[in-house]
RNA sequence: GCCGCCUUAGCUCAGUCGGUAGAGCGUCUCACUCGUAAUGAGAAGGUCGUCGGUUCGAUUCCGACAGGCGGCUCCA
């Protein structure tokens, strides 16, 4: 047999080797157990893949972000075939790996119930023992499609992949068909018994003994193909990873994610509820929450005027002709809520701000030299939200947006951009987040009804929010199809304190709105004529609501002082130390802190215990030896005390924690 | 909006195979005044989400609606 040449890659270093005609890929592996597949040539391949001459080979681990992902699949595989055993009716649609996870949809009669997930959970678990091996094998369409004869969701996206439109099918389809050849993957028992196929582009692990911890995790209803218009399947959902540990903390990750969910430390803290009574989506905040909130409107509302917006204000609800002019109506009709009927005028809850803004700027005549102009308030705004899309306070169906819209010529468009931009970012800072990428949304060319404009407009305005996006040095990540129908956005994407991403403020690029068969909106030149302005919309944090969600998430519900709804928790060590408290309480509030001095009859260790559950940043305890020398002690949330600390110090200490906006 | 699950005291949750309910925490009262995460005793608190149906009788079974949770679709 004739030798091949191959280049082996590992850790970037090339090593050519010799090896027989007819090599597998496993075999240059035999030291490395961590490795599943191979990448040869740039693609992920089966280590049983055979070698050809000049082939590029590197090992895929199965810890790697490629690994994961064949392990997953594979994962998903053995799921499939452990649910078709117990429910030999189930039909087969996609199951592809996913951030964390996998999942695999069925069509199924009745839904699983979690007992059948323990019984699949159970059978997936045989399979991996018994070590089957995936095997590959290469079909025709019409081999593939006598095959799966009953498998009709298989053979719609063997339809697809002939009419070239298999990515269309659903995110993550491609792993079942991809381009090219057809293949079905074999699950062949040691005996040689073939236990179960699919059709599937691999790679896959080289057993299902390679596997080596999952979980199933929940089973959820999910529409064929993405597509609300066609058939529920069933969706289970799991994860795998390479070790037991790796399982132990991912679902360690996922119970300190629920530990910060903002809708339980809302109610244990007392910031906000949603009264069934008042309607879906629709928070009250209380006292402690209504601190928070203050305090971020009263941040960036002066940020605003000094960043040169003005202060204005509109009502919740118009006639419907206005949000007609606007376009709101024909393209956002589903988001509004119904028309109210006013003596036999249709008026509308406004779902967004802009409207009312251009004909504050249309109220008179203005200048070239006005702009940019840019108009700020606290727009509340009401959105019908499909019932099964609530979700505590990052998706309401009322909320208030931190709006801003700039009126500039087309050439100040670009810096007025990145002056929004700028300014979004830093007030993040200020809130503690300040680890971002930016997301461009664009408009689909597929879908022209739903957006208005002409094709020129939409390039220009893309490319000045693309440049300038580009511009911040920040990672960029295209979303085509996200823009609003008026005009394409840059959104902020901010990580909280575990990793996890959120959507925050937006800047909209908008020429529709401001044209002759719209607002009709001008300005004077310079030399007189009338021109059109471009409007920028912008939001810094997006929802206000949404985004105190988000910081009670980031924080945990422990705020950084400026922001806690109480500051300062005195606690007396006796009752007779609660006189000097309440002194020191009296001068801290005087220098605007949020004191409060805690003289219930519990024992003072039980306050420090109510104190640490609430979170608050400052325990400030006295007793003989405090009052003796004038001085208190701080305990902080973290355990760590500071006794004896003179009054005018403690006061001075945390004033400059607040004013800072530091974390204590 | 769709699919599934859920709804018992302010919160977290038991319980009733159909005969109108219980705990812990919290609240209130009393006693205790204590140096860094729960003092003790007592009391109050529920038309068992709402409305219909079945039944001698429904918190329990059935249905509709509302609200919540997990997904899908959609989205700030």
């Amino acid at each position: 047999m004739p030798d091949l040449k191959i280049a082996l890659v590992h850790a970037g270093e090339r090593e050519v080797r010799e090896v027989t005609a007819g090599t597998k890929a496993w075999e240059l592996f035999t030291d490395d157990t961590s490795v599943i597949a191979a990448r040869v040539g740039g693609e992920l391949k089966d280590l049983s893949h055979p070698l050809s001459e000049g082939d590029e080979v590197e090992g895929v681990a199965i810890d790697s972000a490629d690994g994961r992902d064949i392990l997953r699949h594979s994962t998903a595989h053995v799921m499939a075939q452990a649910v078709q055993q117990l429910f030999p009716e189930a039909k087969l649609g996609i199951g592809p790996p996913v951030t964390d996870g996998f999942y695999y949809d069925f069509d199924v009669e009745t839904p699983f119930v979690p007992e059948d997930l323990a019984k699949i959970e159970t059978a997936m678990r045989k399979i991996v023992k018994e070590g089957q091996r995936f095997d590959r094998r290469v079909t025709t369409d019409a081999d593939a499609i006598s095959e799966l004869a009953e498998e009709p969701y298989k053979i719609e996206l063997i339809g697809l992949k002939g009419s070239g439109r298999s990515d269309d099918a659903a995110e993550g389809a491609s792993v079942e068909v991809g381009a090219g050849e057809l293949t079905i993957y074999d699950n062949v028992r040691r005996n040689g018994d073939v236990a179960w196929s699919d059709l599937c582009r691999g790679p896959h692990l080289p057993t299902t003994k390679r596997i080596p911890a999952f979980k199933l995790m929940r089973s959820a209803a999910a529409y064929w193909r993405g597509d609300e218009k066609n058939k529920q399947l069933q969706r289970i959902y799991g994860t795998a990873w390479e070790t037991k540990e790796a399982l132990e903390e991912h679902l360690h990750r996922l119970e300190e994610a629920e530990r910060r969910d903002h809708r339980k430390l809302g109610r244990e803290l007392d910031l906000f509820s949603f009264p069934d009574e008042i309607g879906s989506g629709l928070p009250v905040f209380h006292p402690r929450g209504g601190v928070i909130k203050r305090e971020m409107e009263d941040y960036v509302r002066l940020r605003h005027i000094e960043e040169g917006f003005e202060y204005v204000g509109t009502p919740h609800i118009a006639k419907e002709g206005l949000f007609h002019t606007s376009g709101h109506l024909p393209y956002y009709g589903e988001g509004m809520f119904p028309a109210l009927d006013v003596d036999g005028m249709d008026y509308r809850l406004k779902a967004m701000n802009c409207p009312m803004h251009n004909l504050i700027f249309d109220a008179r005549q203005r200048s070239y030299r006005e702009l940019p102009l840019r108009l700020f308030e606290f727009g509340s705004v009401y959105r019908h939200e499909k019932s099964g899309v609530v979700h505590g306070l990052t998706r309401v169906r009322g909320f208030a947006q931190d709006d801003s819209h700039s009126y500039c010529t087309p050439e100040q468009a670009p810096g007025e951009v990145k002056h929004l931009l700028d300014f979004m970012l830093s007030v993040l800072r200020d809130f503690g987040l300040d680890d971002f990428y930016l997301e461009l949304s664009t408009r689909d060319d597929s879908k022209p009804d739903k957006f208005v404009g002409s094709d020129e407009d939409w390039a220009a305005a893309t490319a000045v929010l693309e440049q300038v996006a580009t511009e911040s040095g920040l990672e960029l990540v295209p979303d085509p199809g996200g823009a609003a129908f008026y005009g394409p956005k840059v959104s902020v994407q901010a990580k909280d304190a575990i990793g996890r991403t959120w959507q925050m403020g937006t800047v909209q690029y908008d020429f529709n709105q401001p044209s002759p068969d719209r607002f009709n909106l001008t300005y004077v030149a310079p030399d007189g004529s009338r021109q059109q302005p471009v409007m920028i919309h912008s939001a810094k944090f997006g929802s206000i609501e949404r985004f105190l969600g988000v910081l009670v998430e980031h924080y945990a519900g422990a705020f950084p002082p400026w922001l806690a709804p109480m500051q300062v928790q005195a606690i007396p060590i006796a009752e007779r130390h609660a006189d000097y408290l309440h002194d020191v309480a009296r001068r801290m509030r005087t220098q605007g802190l949020r004191v409060e001095v805690d003289d219930s009859d519990d024992r003072m260790q039980k306050k420090i215990r109510n104190a640490q559950l609430q979170k608050v940043p400052f325990m400030m305890i006295a007793g003989d030896d405090d009052l003796a020398a004038g001085a208190v002690s701080f305990r902080y949330r973290d355990g760590r005390q500071d006794n004896g600390v003179p009054l005018e110090e403690a006061i001075a200490r945390v004033a400059a924690a607040v004013e800072s906006r530091e974390q204590v």
